[in-house]
DNA sequence: CTTGAGCGT
């Protein structure tokens, strides 16, 4: 009775660990797969159709996630020096806390060095935890300060 | 103020 109870846990938490590799980030799934997918002529699909997380296209710009919330953006600078010229290095923080949110943004002068900052930074460590350095997406909303949500609706308080 | 899977006030 006890007993039995043993092996579906071991193929549930299988599964579990499978699903994991599948649904994560491109960045995490490279703990699971390296570069296994690359050599993809068992699956010639796999290449060709566009993949659930797909990935921004090279950038000077680099998203890093994966920081330890004690890095701060001098160390995520130094870190990534080492591969290239670094023109600004990011750690977000909470706007009212100032807490690290465990990301950031490293911008190099160069593509050139920002490909080397991918290939040397991408899931190594800083400051203790295993950091994931891939191509920044655009920023959605433009340069100057604006609140995502629509609060310029004045408030209303009835008549008069 | 350190234990998340995240794209910037």
């Amino acid at each position: 009775m006890a007993m039995a109870m043993r092996l579906p846990a071991i193929s549930r938490a299988v599964t579990e660990v499978a699903s994991a590799s599948a649904s994560a980030p491109v960045g995490l799934r490279r703990l699971f797969c390296s570069n296994a997918s690359r050599f993809s002529f068992l699956s010639p699909q796999a290449e060709s159709q566009t993949p659930a997380r797909p990935q921004a296209e090279p950038s000077t710009n680099l998203f890093v996630s994966g920081l330890s919330k004690r890095t701060t953006s001098e160390g995520l600078r130094t870190a990534f020096a080492q591969f290239g010229e670094v023109a600004d290095a990011k750690v977000v923080t909470d706007r009212v806390s100032g807490y690290s949110k465990g990301f950031g943004f490293v911008r190099y002068a160069t593509l050139e060095d920002s490909a080397k900052g991918i290939a040397g930074m991408d899931g190594k460590f800083l400051d203790g935890w295993v950091i994931f350095a891939e191509y920044a997406r655009p920023r959605e909303q433009s340069q100057p300060y604006q609140p995502q949500n629509n609060m310029s609706r004045p408030p209303y308080y009835g008549n008069r």
